[in-house]
DNA sequence: CATGAATGAGCCTTCATTCAT
DNA sequence: TATGAATGAAGGCTCATTCAT
């Protein structure tokens, strides 16, 4: 009997899963009002009616792709985090992660940006709400610990009045407005950026060399440490 | 009766100023769903058709919503550039600028961030997009030329490959990503971050020490020159 | 479960019969703009969004409607193409069956009308266009026959270079072009026309004496042959 | 002063034609709405009010356009029936002129055709009501001038209850039909009709024959006719 | 008389959500 | 639980007509 309850709870998992995998790149490609009951119903081969069986509302789907979403980072920051270096080097590894995420996942990413805009949160579930937070905090407090190990290992030491918390803000803010900038200006080029992804990386790194975190960048060779989280935390997504 | 015409004139002008001053705010809170035409007639007391008399498509009002803002901080960004200060001073003005920004019109920015996604641009003039791009590269070219100063000036040498416009990217995305989270995540200070602006200047300041541009943060007594930046510059606005 | 399928399959076909209905002498009487949305699903009491399940778009309507017009005469037209007599006998079958579909269905061939000069036909799917152009070959194949057995029993010979479709182009022509007439002009009376249909018949006649068609008029009992197509082949509709 | 006012009036005549001749092939080409007050307006240079004070509503320039189309026809059949030669030379000429009149004005036709369907009467004042009937009366009148002459002239004897109207009533049904289905039918080729017009000629003319009215076709040199009427009615208008 | 901005009813269409089967 | 037809509130846009200047 239980046996069978299990079975069944996965079966209804596996759908939300194919829910979700079929509303994402309506979302992300077309926007908000691009995700569309009907045509995710109509994808599926399913009615609308089962569709919000398993969701509430429109909203709640959009709230779930957000959660996967920051899933998915998450588990790739903490495999970053986990690299084997000095506090510099496993700082770098969750930078790669944070690009790499961009890059392997680009529909992921469109949807958190349109979460932030839309006004979708009324509509939504505290608990789903609550999860979101979770997630950002786990996504944040991971970064953070990389950041207090430094600091412990003598290899940072943050000027007065600011927090690992404020740093992290600051590197976060960077990569994320670049990656947003990326996303939606086709025009980057004529500005005269031709490289972007590795003009971010380059910033962040003066950004840490400016609050002075061993070993600098004059004293690091960064594409061999690129090229050894690329091996040995990543080998799976970048073959 | 050649002033009548240019009453007249002026009165046509005030009333596009007025449906865009109610559409800001509809469109900066609620996204582009929030815009509605339905709306901004009840609003302004006035019928659906006149509104259509002023702009061929919702569309349309949307980029005009969007020049208004790119022109209004290419304003502040054009005085800050003249501060009388050193290059990296006037770099700091321009920060300032984007800072003030944000805080004085925080529905423009929002505006502009949500102009990037949806898919707008099919729909308007191709008129109307070159004035868009024109905006940006105006925007642009202020801080590169302030950076350009710098290097002939001998307070800054960039990296080998690395472009004045490149430095501006890394800081643009800073800021505007950190302007953009402090805009849509209202649980900043659970996660730590209390002070958020003041943050994002003291990272932007060390990426600019990692580059090397002088004098340094440490040299600098940054309270002291942005006194001087709100004094000299804003006082207007800073009021 | 198979039956209560169909069960429902017939509601959708009954009320798509019904929206047709009622949208039919809307578009009649009124023309392509008096054919409205709004006012079909008032006169149905049913909601808007209810009709857009059956069709896609208001041309779609109008088309469904044609073609339900096309079928109902090339019923009429076959039954009275089956009519048991000689090869001119037959022809009038017909032409009372043309006039009797004008009589029993003014709505019908209005809307046939309006289909012609509206601009339908690029909202509409290629497929529904060909439906419509089949059932053109169809009714005028059927007429077509008829000549064509006239020729090979030696009823009829065609002048050099005349062929059996012009012979019915220019029956066609008079008699769409007198119903139009009739329906469009209400002052036929004082133009010092009184019984245009009784007219048209004798035109018609004269015009396939003036071709030679035997047996010709004088020869024929016209009123006897009208009453048998009456009995024999329309007495449901002319009950 | 009275000459001041004529030639005040003569403005004003001009400019309605000049409206009228804009509109035509809007509403030829477009149908009922695709004649558009704005457009209008937009094409003379002149405002939308200025053309309300010629015309109170936008179906008085509809019914002024078929004003204008009649009194074109008018004109061609008066010359025609003018032309020298027996009775049915002269209807023959007439029957050119309908001819001649569809070719050369193309737009007037149609407007005659939407005339019809569309629901304009109720709109329109009752002197241009009265007018439209006027014209039709004048046009019917000279073609039932020539049959009258026939048969005084014993050309041509009607059946017994058989009128001149209904005679010339078949022949406007069976050319108007063909008109209207060769104007709106764009594949009668592929119906198997190639020349359309010529075919009406000869169906109109063996409808004639089988009225009796002499000489009938086999006596008649159609084609040398036509050139006569060509060149002595209508040269001008066949250059 | 000319102008053309303002009007507002009206139209077609979309889509999240419900609910009877 | 699955289904999918029905719903109906919006939404974007058009256009004949009016009227103050």
């Amino acid at each position: 009997m239980k046996c069978s309850l299990t079975q069944k709870q996965l079966e209804i998992h596996e759908r939300e899963k194919r829910i979700l995998a079929v509303s994402r790149p309506m979302l992300a490609e077309q926007g908000y009002h691009g995700l569309n009951m009907d045509r995710i119903a109509e994808k599926l081969q399913q009615s609308k009616g089962t569709i919000y069986n398993h969701f509430a509302c429109k909203e709640e789907i959009i709230i779930a792709l957000a959660i996967e979403t920051m899933e998915k980072r998450i588990d790739l920051f903490q495999r970053a985090a986990m690299f084997r270096g000095n506090s510099r080097e496993r700082f770098q590894a969750i930078g790669f992660a944070a690009e790499l995420f961009v890059k392997l996942y680009p529909h992921h990413f469109g949807v958190e940006q349109i979460i932030r805009s839309a006004s979708i949160w009324d509509k939504t579930s505290e608990k789903r709400r609550s999860v979101v937070k979770l997630c950002e905090h786990r996504c944040i407090g991971i970064v953070v610990g990389v950041v207090l190990d430094a600091i412990s290992q003598g290899d940072l030491e943050l000027p007065c009045g600011y927090k690992p918390e404020d740093l992290v803000f600051g590197v976060w803010a960077q990569t994320s407005g670049a990656y947003s900038i990326i996303a939606t200006n086709d025009s980057l080029h004529e500005l005269g950026i031709s490289e972007p992804f590795s003009v971010v990386r380059q910033s962040v790194n003066r950004q840490l060399d400016g609050f002075g975190w061993k070993p600098l960048s004059k004293d690091l060779d960064l594409d061999a440490v690129i090229k050894r989280i690329e091996k040995e935390v990543f080998a799976d997504e970048c073959r």
